[in-house]
DNA sequence: GTGGTCTAGACCACA
DNA sequence: GTGGTCTAGACCACT
């Protein structure tokens, strides 16, 4: 995996974790690899990943249990609720940019529909 | 104005600049508040409206005229080109973020149209 | 039982443990159950319980007969003495972290008071 | 300070924090004294109070402001709040192990009374 | 100078 | 083996 390096490390691991558990990737009540292990994949020091799985678990998108692992929740509305979180956010965002730049209604539906359908 | 602590200052300021050149409230030609005088309304450390007029000239938006200021450039195609690059930057970072998420080409357009007619 | 994360699991099963004896549902003399047996009541790795009978035993609040299993201690004191040894550590603590927050001694009984006849 | 081996040193820092907030040795709106100035008069390193600067604004405790420092919240009601909440937590604890020992609620109420009076 | 992130490496308690 | 904490020291962006 390539890093962006405008955003910190811990925070792209911490998406690409996310991005797994909405496509169903890992699913709740698998275990997540080990910080040592991960942290080879990611080729990162393992203080990163442990700061990765604290906010996981502090997001309530994780468990740990000491000495055994982290595990994904096994809440059954983790996984939709964690998409629609995530969805929500990108698109306020991004309605809230582009009608700052004077965009209608109209002109947005219609930016979004040319810019999938012309493909790039 | 409120910032946002996540993101820089300056970008922060740099941006709603733009989005006044784009949206016409300043005009080409027009002249740029002095940096002290800005950097009282927006109550922030001088230093980061430097960086600010620094980053506009160096986009090619503004140009500094020594001892008198700082004026948005008056090439005629700047304003356009500055707001189709943001509106483009701003596209592509939602597609592609709202794509790793799962969502189909006619979804994205539908859950757009929806937040749209739905209000806030 | 549900384990507070933040205290180690073998702590808390001692806890829950003297807290039967003190209040009497296990008496002196009895027998524990085996460590595998009690393993699967609280769904936990052998070797958790294997140090909860080991501390029980350095408290001299158990003792092993091999072969056979771990009985509580028939020392008639031991009970008395349990309960006022924890009760003073938890008073002590209370206490002292009260007082930290800058409560009086007469704020304390009230709050206390109030707490107790308030209900939950 | 000594700090107690038993529980993370920067749990202990933050706890002598928020201490001093509610007794109003700082006030909403004063300076907290930079991560490195701290972490020498805790002896501590720096990462450490790293940490505990971002517990704290995690807990809506203090802002900080980037290249600036790290400031107590000027929100009314922080402080009270925050006593309320550390009280609380206290007491509850305390009556739930004080209560399982079988204590009755008068039981309590003159146990507290007696150590307080005992002065010890 | 200030906070934020990261690496390297260590030690510990827990299961 | 697993996560949790800590030190030492570095680099960076921001004000």
């Amino acid at each position: 995996m390539k890093f962006d390096n405008k955003i910190p490390i811990y925070m792209q691991i911490i998406n690409s974790i996310k991005i797994d558990i909405i496509n169903g990737k890992v699913k709740p009540g698998d275990k997540l690899p080990s910080i040592r292990e991960m942290a080879v994949n990611y080729k990162v020091n393992p203080n990163t990943l442990q700061r990765v799985y604290q906010e996981l678990e502090r997001e309530d998108i994780t468990y740990t249990q000491r000495g055994t692992g982290s595990f994904i929740k096994e809440d059954g509305n983790m996984v939709k609720s964690l998409k629609k979180e995530m969805a929500r956010e990108v698109i306020e965002n991004f309605i809230q940019s582009i009608k700052s730049f004077g965009f209608s209604d109209d002109e947005i539906v219609n930016v979004i529909r040319e810019r999938l359908e012309g493909g790039e």
